[in-house]
DNA sequence: GGCAGAATCATTCGAAAGGATGACGACGGG
DNA sequence: CCCGTCGTCATCCTTTCGAATGATTCTGCC
């Protein structure tokens, strides 16, 4: 869906909330409700909704309260050294880390078993260890964890 | 200004928000710009927009007491700059590029395609030809390519 | 106004991945 | 000697992926 329909779409769906919104106001001045509180859940509903609108963009929290701008650096390039303390804490085993870094070079279960002497089977548990650990639930957000956390290169 | 003329009014200038916020969004993606900061931007107008309702709505302004919105960018070192020979030379589009991106963040294909409004089906389309351009066979594999091209972060 | 490139969605199938468990041997430290 | 951790392997079952196609709709462009 694009162009004119696209733009329409959204176009209605703006209307639409706006309608809506206008609705809303009717009933509550009918109903004598304080003006302002109207306003206040309206501006509160639109933030709310910006802020959504980050979060579901980004896919990251949008903190909102401070005053500050804060900016990761995460890599300053050099050759990378593993953050043992983090892999530590987390209990991933040696063996699980060889695996991770595998998966993180694009290989299949199957191609990691015939690279690591071992069953398609073991490859499995292993990962099904580390992705527990990392808390992720596919390999690819194992990897996007574990870069970001300074576990693999 | 009142009754549908009224609700017309709101719903034209609703649509004219929508539209103008997609030609933005196109912009900043067909430009390659940071998604975070487009998503700020966003965020920030809605925000405005409640703000600005409350104040007319209420004839009066809305003391707005530290209002400041923190945004997390992972890695400004060195504003990562997408290869765009290496994209173009491939016939990557701007939709399969998308759909790399999220990829590499670890979102599987019913994820990306509730974030982008579409079918899974659409997604997989999108995944498959991306992998095709690449030479990759599975999204892991992908994303490792991606990034040693630079074509993603 | 037609055409090429996109984006969209669908169907079908087989392969890969993941979750849940259970088990067994090796090794090391109480 | 017993227990805990690690590494190994297995089975069962569900979900997800990916390949191969075909079709439709929009958009931009000549």
């Amino acid at each position: 869906m694009s162009g004119f329909k696209h733009l329409a779409f959204y176009g209605v769906c703006g209307g639409l909330l706006i309608v809506a919104l206008q609705f809303v106001r009717y009933r509550f001045l009918v109903l004598e409700h304080s003006v302002e509180v109207y306003a206040v859940i309206v501006a509160a509903g639109f933030a709310a909704l910006g802020i959504w609108l980050g979060i579901t963009i980004t896919g990251r929290p949008v903190v909102v309260k401070e005053v500050t701008v804060e900016v990761q650096v995460p890599a300053p390039a050099g050759p990378f050294e593993p953050d043992l303390a983090k892999i530590e804490s987390l209990g991933i085993t040696p063996r699980e880390l060889e695996v991770l870094q595998l998966i993180a070079e694009g290989l299949s279960n199957k191609e990691m078993a015939e690279r690591l002497f071992v069953s398609e089977n073991t490859v499995k548990t292993h990962a099904s260890r580390v992705f527990d650990k990392l808390g992720a639930g596919r390999r690819t957000q194992a990897v996007q964890l574990a870069k970001s956390q300074g576990i693999i290169a």
